[in-house]
DNA sequence: TATGAATGAGCATTCATTCAT
DNA sequence: AATGAATGAATGCTCATTCAT
């Protein structure tokens, strides 16, 4: 009995957790760090605003805990490693497709953590450490396989992952400031997608020129 | 005599203005729009709070100069109407170049700019009209003639367009965030922009594979 | 139990609410709207500059509640209706009384009201609405009843009641503006009280003389 | 030569002082004094800000020649010494005329003095001296005549003096707050001048009652 | 544990005044 | 004498944080 009360209690305090992160990562992608009011993120949140330092010793605690929660690294490298076997257009239109097809919520959020990221080097190299590395090395892994079988030309794998991953990113940055009358937003998104699958695998110059 | 004092006076005032403007976009982009306090913008520039208002309205307009003063499509758009001539590698590896060599502060610029564009639907649209578009429509020309004259696939000039601008915006914000650690800085610039140039003349995989 | 808290919660609400509406009124009635501070308000009611906000919007608007809370007609109105059947005399006495009675912080209320009306048209409107009217109004019905009972000779209404209302609001700065040593603060009130209502009902020439 | 240049320079002087004058009195009965701006004033009078602080030390400084040059007492002294020999009629409608057909800017100003008389002991009491004074002394020597001849009741002369003042004061006052709508400034003026004399010399009363 | 009133440091902005030209 | 840029103190207002209930 007294455990499942516990439980419960705990639970709750999840579930609280989970309101104010939600809430809060809401607020603060809309207007920014420190544009954010932890007023409005309360009110968000459906609770006082005193409720939030019962759960977050302060606003810059809320918001680390906010990107720790929505910057995750895992269901890209799910991606790359479901796609070892498959074949290489497969997965290219996979990750393009992934990263295309999120609302601007996740945009305005990694926009967010960029700008943040400079102000605070703990926060940036913990973004390195649990993001950006793993998925790069899972990236580079892949290249690597490919290039050894053949499938790839011989390029430098580093440079080759970091040029994936800028891409995928400026793509949803151009995605998101050309807005709704944009070709990104405008064209049906499977086309998109092929169009950038093609560019990756061949880029634009005319194949076998020199065959 | 009397222009003379004119002339002197209009130069004291641009000279001010530059000033202003230098140090609020030190300032700005190290803290972003909310955080930086007239204040410090005033101590960087060695004034007095009050004078900064007798050259901006207010802390948004002097923003709003700070883009337009240092976001400037003309550069790129310069580059792009140069190398119509030239071959296609020269003129990707002279983009790629561009935008690898800027430093980290125009860098910050830039993801500032991006990360208020969607608080001020005013901003957005003139970023579009001033920057984005000028550079898009410079570039499909470039790829409609390139695509023509049998140089390039017969790709989506729109999609495409967006592609590159995209990979430059992303690569550049990767080299940001990985710092002075990441391969895009340890290794020399000419070997990442040669990379990145066969990249987008020939995608990743091997060429010819059906030939 | 409950509603007893709440109830609690109301009343000390309304308490701190009147601590900042009667701090404002002292500041503003000394020091005018503009140069009041909200520092020396809070200061003045023992409080937090902040709280200020917590009950009131802005500075204006804590104004606007100042006027509401102290400028009243109903004092006035109650002294004119329940008049209605006692002897003209009595009512006149009464009213001028009334206002002459009244301490300097009143005046004060008054003067900053007329002299911040003219810079708000929609509180010159809402005075006139709430204040100005219904006395003009019941001064109106009063002095009808009392021309066509043939008590007082066929004036025009209008101009009598605002000249009734006039001769109060005038008499009042005369007094505050002579101050201490004016007649008016010097004589006995029911002196003055007297010689006015003498001559609210005979003016000063000889009665009679037509006779 | 040398004089007559002297005098222009003098001439000079005082025109400027004068524009200075009249634009800081327009300025000041709008706004008020706290409100008013010295950068508008200058405006105003079409000169530069820092020109003002050669005629004048301060802001309050140019506030109270303001006050010295707009707030006199001879117009309405003299009409009541011309008055002394016609009949009492005809006087009481001269100043009431005189009062009600200024226009606003000249209430502006005195309620912008009211309001700030009591922020400055010193100018209260000269004001006093300068301007109030005299006004009641010759009023009261005129009631003083007319009590004498027979022409008025013994009223109590000091009080009546203040009760005159405090009408024309109240008057205006009225007329101002009610506006363009107001009986005051809707019925053509000699009515109301008229009923306003009718009123002062016999009260609301109907006459000889008793006789 | 949740609440929300109170706090006061901090900020953008204004404006009277000064002073070099 | 006139100018107007520069100054910086002062102000209204916001908001993260605390704490009594």
């Amino acid at each position: 009995m007294k455990q499942n009360k516990e439980e419960r209690k705990e639970n709750i305090t999840k579930q609280r957790q989970e309101q104010i992160l939600d809430a809060a990562m809401r607020v603060f992608s809309k207007r920014g760090f420190t544009a954010a009011t932890t007023s409005e993120i309360a009110q968000t949140a459906g609770i006082a605003e005193g409720t939030i330092y019962n759960y977050y010793k302060n606003k810059r605690d809320l918001f680390i805990s906010v990107m720790h929660r929505y910057i995750v690294p895992e269901p890209i490298i799910g991606l790359i490693q479901r796609a070892q076997t498959e074949d290489d257009s497969n997965l290219i239109s996979a990750l393009v497709n992934d990263r295309l097809s999120r609302d601007f919520r996740e945009i305005d959020i990694f926009l967010l953590l960029m700008s943040e990221l400079h102000r605070d080097k703990g926060m940036r190299q913990q973004y390195l450490e649990d993001v950006t590395n793993p998925i790069l090395n899972e990236l580079e892994k892949y290249l690597m396989s490919i290039v050894s079988s053949g499938r790839a030309r011989p390029v430098n794998i580093e440079v080759t992952a970091r040029i994936l991953v800028g891409l995928m990113i400026g793509l949803v940055i151009v995605k998101k400031v050309e807005g709704e009358q944009g070709p990104l937003n405008r064209l049906p998104n499977n086309e998109v997608v092929s169009e950038v699958t093609k560019f990756i695998l061949s880029g634009f110059q005319t194949k076998c020129d020199k065959a």
